[in-house]
DNA sequence: TTTGAAAGTGTATTTAGCACACGAAGTATC
DNA sequence: GATACTTCGTGTGCTAAATACACTTTCAAA
């Protein structure tokens, strides 16, 4: 079984495409959504379009990292998003929708090059996402994390990994302030923890644990234009 | 900057070699150590070896985990080992060392293919361990994981990296027997949690937590042949 | 001025974390 | 068989954190 020193032996394999496939939170004071993407179709074959999360591959001068980075930037024009690699889905079988072949077979040079993605999870300001173009998605939309269709390649296992990932993460790094306007309450904080978390929160004790790990500070502003006691606005410390 | 939907517009890229590296950790009663393989060299280039982690290329048809899987029975007899995947290394200029060059010249048919890694970790027995001929290395020994000659490409980096991991997964599941033989005493395991994560433990502290999580089982046994008290053993739950 | 709706706050109880010291159970030696 | 040596195994009191729980305050609208 082993070889000599004295004999190398290079090894040979196809090369794969990598791509970085981004699964990106927004939170709108109800629901935690997952953007989505239309994926684009030629004309000719007409087929229905799948949805898909937005991704795209690694080109050839960048990190993984700056992938991420360029592929949120072609869908929305923020800058400094919170981003996070979390998982690499290499299984050989991953793509075997007939649908995913097809879609390969259009818009990649090499369709039968095997294709592993690096999964990210970005969080962002659903209150200033403007969505933009972006060369390899056609329509975008918000779904209900708690709702998504069946979607693309194994997407909907990226998207599922990532929820707990970031259920976790939410837990020991308290990012969540990540999803909310610069501006927010405690009350909107908790919300946004109670439907990632997807359970009941005591307010006192929340608001408690908060204050203590010091990752968010009070200003001197209140909330305006409610019905009720306005609140204390908070921002990341 | 947007296509229109009717002009599929092919993405090219030159793809990529996809690796998959282990960090293998051992303990031995004393140290935390880490497999290192000496990185075969053609006998013609006379260079001084490196050392690596244990890797090798992700076959056609294989997934990462089989792939690792793989490296780590070429490497040893065991069968059931732990084995966790915790990240992607993908910078475009992750091999930039001379010698790394060679050596991808030599055992690689693409030598100028970028190579992407992802790294796994995972825990034997060292009890249990026989180092096997592999074909992708040459010797292998143990070091300490505190104290790490250095590595080829960026493998000091992984495994930095895979000690933190390391690290945040033994506190929050407890998986520090996979590094212990069968049966162990609590002593033992205190040992190794101290030594994983460098800091002293209080004795009694340390047996009510492990106790409360029941990962563990006390066995009906006890120690044989140590010249004091013989400790209770115990085996994973 | 009353109503509605969320904001904001304190305390008592339970549970986990931590510091700390000594008798018990074996082996080896004389 | 007494003694010395070494690690094992345990209990308690103190402090800090986690949890459960309910009422008053502040504003806008009617």
């Amino acid at each position: 079984m082993s070889k000599k020193n004295s004999e190398p032996t290079p090894k040979n394999t196809l090369g794969m495409d990598v791509s970085v496939d981004c699964v990106v939170f927004g939170f709108d004071n109800d629901t935690l959504k997952v953007l989505l993407i239309e994926q684009k179709q030629p004309d000719t074959v007409h087929l229905k379009t799948q949805n898909a999360v937005p991704g795209d591959l690694v080109l050839d001068n960048e990190s993984l990292d700056e992938a991420a980075k360029r592929i949120l930037q072609e869908l929305t024009s923020l800058k400094g998003i919170y981003l996070k690699q979390f998982h690499a889905f290499g299984d050989p079988n991953r793509v075997r929708g007939l649908k995913d072949q097809q879609w390969l077979r259009t818009f990649r040079v090499n369709p039968e090059r095997r294709v592993l993605t690096i999964g990210y999870y970005s969080l962002v300001k659903l209150s200033e996402f403007k969505p933009k173009a972006a060369s390899f998605a056609g329509k975008t939309y918000w779904v209900d994390v708690y709702n998504i269709p069946s979607l693309a390649f194994d997407h909907n296992e990226i998207v599922h990994k990532a929820l707990l990932m970031l259920r976790h993460e939410l837990m020991a790094d308290h990012i969540g302030f990540e999803l909310l306007p610069e501006k927010f309450t405690l009350s909107q904080l908790q919300k946004l923890y109670e439907i990632i978390l997807d359970k009941k929160l005591d307010k006192r004790n929340f608001r408690k644990n908060i204050l203590r790990t010091e990752t968010v500070t009070a200003l001197e502003e209140k909330q305006q234009g409610v019905l009720h006691k306005p609140a204390q606005l908070f921002s990341k410390k």
